[in-house]
DNA sequence: TTTGACGACCTG
DNA sequence: CAGGTCGTCAAA
């Protein structure tokens, strides 16, 4: 009973960083490549290029290979019955399609070296209707990623 | 510490 | 349903 659902702490998987994906350079013309601020984007998505997606994403601590066969655990988080229509999940590998869209572009600027998503923001962060910001709260299930599933058990550093 | 990227969320 | 956004985690 108790209160521990389940042992195993899904870590967000990483890319391995290996396979040509990880290895292969941004398209550049992929609507993540262009929100990249290194693409003169915006830099608000924070998403890989659709072109580099790992094929083989590994999970934190140990490597899984995954060769052929990949039912990645995920959609968890349906707040009402069936979310995923098409089921496709939105999670593991949503960026299937791209938008054929050839958009002139003229300058390229680099106006910030350093310092991108992370500190200096700009613009008020609400883009949802006020009121009821992110309201569900991470998944609907506790535990897993918030803020911890991995931080177990070190009182003192 | 920094940048990148995943994963989930909301809105149209 | 798709597209776009945000917070957080993780690796270098
Ligand atoms: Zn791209
Ligand atoms: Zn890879």
């Amino acid at each position: 009973m108790s209160g521990k659902g389940l042992g195993a702490a899904r870590r967000r998987r990483t890319r391995c960083r290996k396979c040509e994906a990880c290895v292969r350079t941004e398209c550049g013309e992929c609507n993540f490549c262009k929100d990249m601020k290194k693409f003169g984007g915006p830099g608000r998505m924070k998403q890989s290029c659709l072109k580099r997606q790992c094929t083989a994403v590994s999970s934190g601590g140990s490597l899984r290979g995954a060769p052929s066969g990949g039912q990645p655990p995920s959609c968890n988080t349906f707040p009402s019955a069936a979310r995923p229509a098409a089921h496709g999940c939105l999670s593991p590998l949503r960026r299937r399609r791209e938008g054929g869209h050839r958009s002139g572009r003229g300058a390229e600027v680099q106006p910030v070296p350093h310092g991108m998503y992370h500190l200096q923001r700009d613009r008020p962060p609400r883009m949802y209707q006020d009121g009821k910001s992110r309201s569900q709260h991470r998944h609907g299930n506790p535990q897993l990623l918030g803020v911890s599933a991995l931080r177990e058990g070190r009182p003192h550093l």
